[in-house]
DNA sequence: ATCATTTCTTAAACTACTTTATCTTATTGA
DNA sequence: TCAATAAGATAAAGTAGTTTAAGAAATGAT
């Protein structure tokens, strides 16, 4: 199956050999899920890190009021998981599910561990993925606080506009972490405003 | 210096030779600052990983109005960066501040790249704290959505009772993305409420 | 085409939190 | 030790965003 995505995706962090290729394909899992499958159900454990080669996942939150807060989207070239249940291996906190059709590449944590022994470029790599992760979820905490619901929309539009075609509005308003309604509210401002 | 608690902290993740700890203290800076002093100005490039071994600093955003918004507190065993900044090497959006005199281990992007090269488990060790790191970052932005200025109060005062003590009310009520004004009401009425 | 379901819009009442302003109480330093 | 400044408390008025409810539009299955 298609894991070209993926290594064109490393070649960016780092220089792997054919053979460093071959050892990576053989660790890893491909496969298809339809819309609406779970990758992870909070409550279970996170077995994998997962790579998005086509689709679309949502990883959210469920509240005790039964409210769902997305975290974040993922689609081609981003990756998708509960880090801290696949890193502590304790129960998740988070559900991650498909909003299309999704091809995903996936790494059990065996198989990282391996791989971290066998190619020490590939824990470069993956240090470097998760460098940026953590900048950019840092930064998000900090617009979350300085920047208004419209702002916020604004950003994310500007962002990730290839993300917002796909998903109905009310997921983007549970990941800028307001209503629904309001979100309506701002989107008709704005067309007033042009 | 004092370079022990550093290396007692990367013990909890991965085994050092002397050899290797020997590679690691000639890579290091080990520096004291004053209260009030600036480890990073928003605007400056971020050049170190900074690890607390004494005192306190804050990581904050001032946004256009002016406004300060606290990113985090780092005390004794945790770190202080502007990620982003330090692995693009671009102007750094936060400014790192210390509350109390600091004593600190200061990591140049030039030393870790040595050390990832030299010693390769130290890479692996700064693998597992992005992980530890990128988790809690991605949680507390669900908390922020998903929880009361007051139910993040608990949870700041519960998580994080040795930072509390150590910084004044109102850096607090930042870091939760509140007002002073009302974090002072939220704690009279938990006083009330006892 | 049509019915059912999901998604989006609108609007009024409501609430969590901010703003502004004034006052009190700690800290700091000469 | 006393003034100066920083930090915290209180309260009234204001606002960004929620809740509730009802209807309109889009989407999908048959």
């Amino acid at each position: 199956m298609k894991i070209k995505p993926l290594l064109s995706y490393i070649q960016k962090f780092v220089d792997l050999t054919e053979e460093e290729q071959l050892i990576l394909a053989s660790n890893v899992i491909c496969r298809k899920y339809l819309k609406g499958q779970y990758l992870l159900q909070q409550g279970d454990v996170c077995k994998y890190q997962c790579f998005v080669i086509s689709g679309c996942v949502k990883t959210y939150f469920i509240d005790d009021e039964g409210q769902e807060h997305i975290m974040m989207f993922s689609i081609e070239d981003w990756w998708a998981a509960d880090m801290s249940s696949f890193i502590t291996q304790t129960p998740a906190d988070f559900n991650i599910q498909c909003l299309q059709n999704t091809e995903l590449i996936m790494f059990s944590n065996d198989a990282l561990k391996d791989l971290y022994l066998q190619i020490p470029k590939f824990e470069s790599f993956f240090r470097q993925i998760l460098e940026r992760g953590l900048a950019a979820s840092q930064k998000r905490v900090i617009r979350n606080f300085s920047l208004t619901a419209k702002e916020r929309y604004l950003y994310f539009r500007n962002q990730y506009p290839k993300t917002e075609q796909r998903i109905p509005q009310y997921m983007v308003a549970s990941y800028l972490g307001i209503t629904k309604e309001f979100l309506s509210k701002i989107k008709n401002q704005l067309a007033i405003e042009d």
